[in-house]
DNA sequence: ACGGTCTGTCATCAAACTGTAACCATGCTG
DNA sequence: CAGCATGGTTACAGTTTGATGACAGACCGT
């Protein structure tokens, strides 16, 4: 039993894996205050992107788990979304469910052919998409989320929690391993405060931007042996990122 | 449209057109052609090394892209290599997915001790091979790309902040980043000083002008090393501009 | 209730970066 | 060539930014 989860938003994403986030692609904002409100509801993050552009910019700045894309849209339609996704190896597997209007054979076959993973036609029961969404996560999850990473003489494994860094066994507390878990999954790239506070702590929390430096340090801290390079590069007035490479 | 997508892992890779190149090491041959054949289908290259010995000369013949390695081989353990393997440099990231006859904990463990990237236990599908290899291969992938601009020896790399001229490093400050950038994004232009503040400090921003001298000053003693041709061109009574020509 | 752990925030210190001004060098014009 | 105009260079003081250590509250298992 866990009454504080009920409480505190922050809790219940500790501990338990992170939440599923879903981004909904959708032009209709009635439509989509009922998925929002559902999927909020379903302990899912929710992301909202109202046009085919937006879309695209919200999946390249933080990739989500899935996808709920309307069919029809404003300046990108869907379709060239979810070609698009595909396209670049990073999104490749990125699920998505599209929306359409009609439950036509036809579309059904285009959606499928561009690589949809599922489809939901309007008007449908929230009820049914939650559990289109849950499906959809079930099946990706095994592929998606390796259960090691790897870096740089680092090894996470995600099931176990266990980190160690050149065979050395690492204690992480459960901040510092998010945030090392967000760091290695993209090595290299430097990430804002901000971003990482909305990757790792979680977007509608607020915490001091600063917080961040003092996780930082508590993570190098633990990562660092005395004879250890610093593997997190600082980039003046940008953000930090994890490097192999010296500063 | 492109169908094939979905199916062929070839595909994944698409751009350069290479397929990934994957060393199997197992002593098994009914494994091994099993492995040999589906990995082949689904487009990537194979090499195979029936022992230890084998396999540590075949990676140090031609590196692969990722390595499939038996836990249990003649010669040398799986293990020894995967140790071996991470200690040079120009391994130390090379991909590794373990295949392990029993997937005990204390196996597990060990495994990560080593580095490995991923772990599948005996027996496995075909399937959740090739997916584990897709995952790890696209894993490894995205430290080198990201979105980068080229120009005259001079790469930047702005999701990871970097910026190399002939290979070689340079650092920057905040500003004078943001001033290469622009000048790169549109090389051989020439941008008076009032232009330079504008797009570089920001419209708002009261600077004096001549502070953008200051800032060039800093960006070529930061990018010409002592044998190098000066980038940027002045332009008397006009401004500066990014240029490959001598002055 | 009690120690231990984990978190978020602050205050402080050190280092990096920035804008400006003063002065020097070079080019241009008559 | 003198005299102005423009750009280069340097020094420096102020500001911004990041690192670090300390601390109080929340939470956990006992």
């Amino acid at each position: 039993m866990m009454p504080s989860a009920e409480v505190n938003g922050q809790v219940a994403v500790r501990g338990s894996a992170i939440k599923p986030h879903i981004l909904v692609v959708e032009d209709e904002t009635a439509l989509v205050e009922i998925l929002r409100y559902n999927l909020e509801k379903e302990g899912f993050e929710v992301a909202v992107a109202v046009d085919g552009e937006e879309a695209l910019a919200a999946i390249n700045e933080r990739p989500p788990d899935l996808v709920v894309l309307d069919w029809m849209l404003p300046l990108v339609s869907g379709l060239e979304i979810c070609r698009q996704v595909r396209r670049k190896p990073e999104t490749r597997d990125l699920p998505i469910i599209m929306l359409t209007a009609r439950g036509e054979e036809a579309d059904r076959v285009r959606g499928l052919e561009v690589g949809a993973d599922d489809y939901v036609a309007k008007p449908f029961s929230p009820s049914e998409l939650i559990a289109r969404v849950r499906a959809v996560l079930r099946r990706s999850k095994p592929s998606t989320s390796g259960d090691l990473l790897t870096y740089a003489g680092i090894v996470m494994d995600l099931s176990s929690h266990r980190v160690l860094r050149d065979g050395r066994p690492i204690h992480l507390g459960p901040t510092e391993f998010r945030l090392l878990r967000f760091l290695m999954e993209r090595p290299g790239r430097v990430y804002s405060r901000e971003q990482l506070l909305d990757a790792v702590w979680g977007r509608d929390i607020y915490v001091e931007v600063r917080t961040v430096d003092v996780h930082i340090r508590r993570l190098r801290k633990a990562l660092n042996g005395p004879n250890d390079i610093d593997l997190i590069r600082t980039v003046r007035s940008a953000g930090y990122a994890l490097d192999e490479l010296a500063q």
